[in-house]
DNA sequence: TCCCTTCTGTGGTCATACCAGTTATCCTAC
DNA sequence: GTAGGATAACTGGTATGACCACAGAAGGGA
């Protein structure tokens, strides 16, 4: 049994949601201008504090551009998003992803790993590395086996940590703000493949690293990311 | 002549501020409790929204997290940070970058540029190459010089451009929320190296894109930014 | 000793009110 | 008739105060 956390939306959720929909649909398109903060309001019967947290929070994920005393408009999301756009927008489908997502995801996961690993092997301590074998460990309990949720939080725990030892410090923020798309794929690969899948990958590049094999690491990700990019529909399959 | 947008601080900006302050200056370590919202009201002479919604800036940039109807407390933003903490940084330190930071960012745009580059050699259609030239050719004009500022804002439209055109919905998105630190370096290489010479570096990779020669722009990118890394503290010195 | 109830403190949320800048309009002077 | 400037309306920006729901501690009863 799995049950999912609980999540009461409020008004400002409601409405950033409602107007996601009707960007995302095209039932609003590009340029439009919103109507005044004020009218939206008395429309939806809530009151404009609502309204204006709601607009910057679109206009953080490039849905929406304010200009200020002018008018609110709808933004080229595809142009203007950011690693907010693309939350939002798995928040949308549902933690959905369509192919083109899924291998996009997959291909800057190999730009930024092959990058973290490289690093990690040069410059990891043996205490950085100990303490990166936990995650492992935990990822490959048998007293208590994680759940498919739990095992991506471990992974991403594992690479993340990797990114942290490498010095460089741009690397792990920029794999902070893709945990999200991260994980969503590790969940789905467990509940296809079974958790033991993933400890057995994650293992076997902890091996590299513990052995300090470069190359090893970096050649084994490659033919791993590689064959997933490229067989993204079946191994990703919903 | 040049001059700065002007910028008139919210009492929430004032408040963000002066928790990052403290914060990055050491005077609250990690872990530490922050009093309650109504006792900073209290001392700070502001309403409980001012600091409400300073907090969850705060949360969002990972210097705090927030556990609700417990409490506030100091977050390893090292550890928890992602993109927003790093512009949070840079407005810190106005806009200076440590060698450290310097290096990381030439790393990171390493990876990331040659991932780009290689899909938009091979997908970009000649229609968005004759897009991206536009921008080459504003950043060389001659009738209207662009600042550095400028040059910047020119080069960084360039190469997200670029990352629209090569099939990865992704990658255009990581590159915008890279965009402050990004601009930054080159705003500095301008102001040392005049804006003449970023143009030629944009340029000579326009040219690759032209000619569609994936293997000389990959290793022309290499070289630069290779070349950039090693020697980080000259080129990009204050 | 344990469990249940109650109370206090916390952040979450929201409606209202006021502020400042943009824009369009209208009036005035030429 | 036209150009310029004052004015008013409209828009988003911000701040305030009040109420709500939940966590956790304190107290009382079995």
């Amino acid at each position: 049994m799995e049950f999912e956390r609980l999540y009461a939306p409020s008004l400002k959720d409601l409405f950033v949601q409602q107007l996601q929909d009707m960007i995302l649909s095209g039932e609003l398109s590009v340029g439009t201008k919103l109507p005044p903060e004020r009218e939206l309001c008395q429309q939806m019967h809530v009151s404009r504090a609502v309204v204006n947290s709601g607009i910057a929070e679109l206009s953080r994920q490039g849905f929406v551009e304010v200009r200020p005393r002018q008018g609110n408009y709808v933004a080229d999301y595809r142009r203007n998003g950011n690693m907010d756009t693309l939350m939002a927008l798995m928040h949308y489908n549902g933690g959905l992803l369509a192919k083109d997502e899924i291998r996009s995801i997959l291909e800057v996961r190999w730009g930024l790993e092959q990058m973290a690993i490289s690093r990690a092997v040069e410059n990891a301590t043996d205490k950085e590395l100990e303490a990166l074998g936990e995650f492992v460990e935990a990822l490959g309990s048998e007293e208590n086996p994680p759940t498919p949720a739990q095992a991506a939080e471990l992974a991403f725990a594992f690479h993340h940590g990797m990114t942290l030892t490498g010095g460089n410090s741009i690397l792990p923020l920029i794999y902070s703000s893709f945990k999200v798309p991260c994980t969503a794929l590790w969940i789905r690969f467990c509940r296809k493949y079974g958790v033991a899948a993933l400890y057995a990958n994650v293992e076997k590049l902890y091996r590299f690293l513990l052995d300090r094999d470069a190359k090893g690491a970096a050649a084994w990700t490659n033919d791993y990311l590689t064959a997933a990019i490229s067989g993204a529909q079946q191994i990703y399959e919903a």
